[in-house]
DNA sequence: TCTGGGGTCCTTATCCAT
DNA sequence: TCTGATGGATAAGGACCC
């Protein structure tokens, strides 16, 4: 699902020598248009594109078909249905996915407990531990392909190199369907020639910087000063990009994670600038981000709000608070102190969301009521509601606020 | 062309304590 | 008491990823 377009393939054969390149990296190929169809063979080689229908959609996963046409994910819908009017568009099912992803994941397991799972359709693998049982790295990537694609019934692609990032892009290389290694002893022969927008962090603004001083390529970028190009791009991405272009990535692969934050938002299907709808949408996120905090057993220290204008421009307003929550009506009413001291409660939005982050884990952050202060009982309420949405579904036990008449509209 | 929703990380500015 | 250096915490914004 990466939103980088396809880069030419690389013009010379590098060989296939896997030795010390213990790092995979797999990508399920045009992942959600996949598992859709699987349930739908007959739109098989026909042009399908996942994304909300909705005037304000934008491409979520497009099959190859489809990109034959220029579609490729991110893209608004309404640009993509214009490039590809006989395309089938399938609105998302993030739950089905998310299955599928997990059932995946699941399946590497079996490989190397060295999983490190960094979006819902693709994961790093370190196979190092593995050979004694499994065989070389190459040998092992045929194999997951071959099992998620007879489990699954989806295809992947997988890189093989010494570094993350090198597999990253070796995987890139090797799609569709594909398996390329890129040998230890080849990775600059392999980065040089590739345009510098190849290289993960270079996105849309960084590569026009770098355009700008006459860097086109990776080899560019490694022969480029690194006081020039830390001038240009900061401290840290100056240091860490000319790194990469060399080849050199330390990182390991680190099967668990911690979150860092927590968040929902959402865009309106039309601008709004009714503030008790806005505050009535800022519950409903918080409930969710509420929700999630409890399910992952967190409580975050830090509330912070999003607000997008009509005209696009953003503006995020934050306040860390002295006693950490998993509470949705505190959550609530610090979301609502923060929209009335942005300034836009008169200003037509397009979005609002609501994140919490400094997360801690929440056996451990114990919570001191200050004099005077009396326990309200939200928590104790907010449980029970999970409880109950785990019986009977989500919208099983809703705040008054947000139960709305038939009548009410449709965009909220 | 007109831009979703979930995130991470970095930079810069400011405040405050030492 | 004032001044400046330093450094951590916080806040805001932005680039980037899938």
């Amino acid at each position: 699902m990466s939103r980088k377009q396809q880069m030419p393939r690389p013009e010379s054969d590098l060989g296939d020598d896997d030795t010390g390149c213990p790092i995979l990296h797999v990508d399920m190929d045009a992942f959600f248009a996949s598992v859709e169809l699987r349930e739908r063979p007959e739109l098989a080689g026909a042009p399908v594109i996942v994304g909300a229908p909705g005037a304000r959609g934008v491409v979520l996963s497009a099959t190859y078909e489809a990109r034959r046409f220029g579609v490729h994910s991110a893209m608004p819908m309404s640009r993509a249905r214009r490039l590809c009017p006989r395309a089938v568009v399938i609105p998302p099912s993030h739950g089905k996915y998310a299955a599928v992803s997990r059932s995946v994941m699941e399946l590497f397991g079996t490989f190397t407990p060295e999983v490190e799972p960094i979006a819902s359709d693709e994961a790093f693998l370190d196979v190092a531990g593995a050979g004694k049982r499994l065989g070389r790295p190459a040998a092992i990537a045929a194999m997951i392909r071959e099992r998620v694609a007879a489990e699954h019934g989806i295809t992947c692609s997988v890189g093989v190199a010494s570094s993350k990032f090198v597999a990253k892009l070796a995987s890139r290389h090797a799609k569709p369907d594909g398996l390329f290694v890129v040998p230890a002893a080849r990775v600059v022969d392999f980065l040089h020639p590739l345009p510098v927008g190849a290289l993960w962090g270079v996105g849309e603004r960084t590569e026009r910087s770098l355009l700008r001083l006459g860097v086109r390529t990776v080899g560019d970028l490694a022969r480029t000063p690194p006081e020039t190009l830390q001038r240009e791009l900061g401290q840290a991405a100056g240091a860490h990009l000319r790194e990469l272009a060399w080849g050199r990535d330390e990182r390991r692969v680190t099967p668990h994670v911690p979150d860092r934050s927590i968040g929902a938002e959402e865009t309106f299907v039309t601008d709004i600038d009714d503030p008790v709808r806005i505050r009535r949408e800022l519950l409903r996120l918080s409930e969710r981000v509420a929700a999630r905090l409890r399910e992952g057993g967190h409580v975050g220290r830090t509330v912070s709000v999003k607000l997008r204008r009509a005209d696009f421009t953003t503006i995020s307003r934050s306040r860390t608070l002295r006693d950490p929550t998993d509470v949705a009506q505190e959550l609530y009413a610090v979301a609502c102190d923060l929209y009335a001291v942005s300034g836009l409660e008169k200003t037509r939005l397009r979005l609002v969301g609501v994140r919490v982050e400094n997360l801690l884990p929440a056996g451990g952050a114990a919570r001191q009521l200050s004099l005077g202060e009396r326990e309200t009982g939200w928590r104790e309420a907010e449980r029970a509601m999970d409880r109950a949405a785990r019986r009977f579904g989500r919208d099983a036990v809703l705040p008054a606020s947000l139960v709305r008449p038939p009548s009410d509209g449709v965009d909220l």
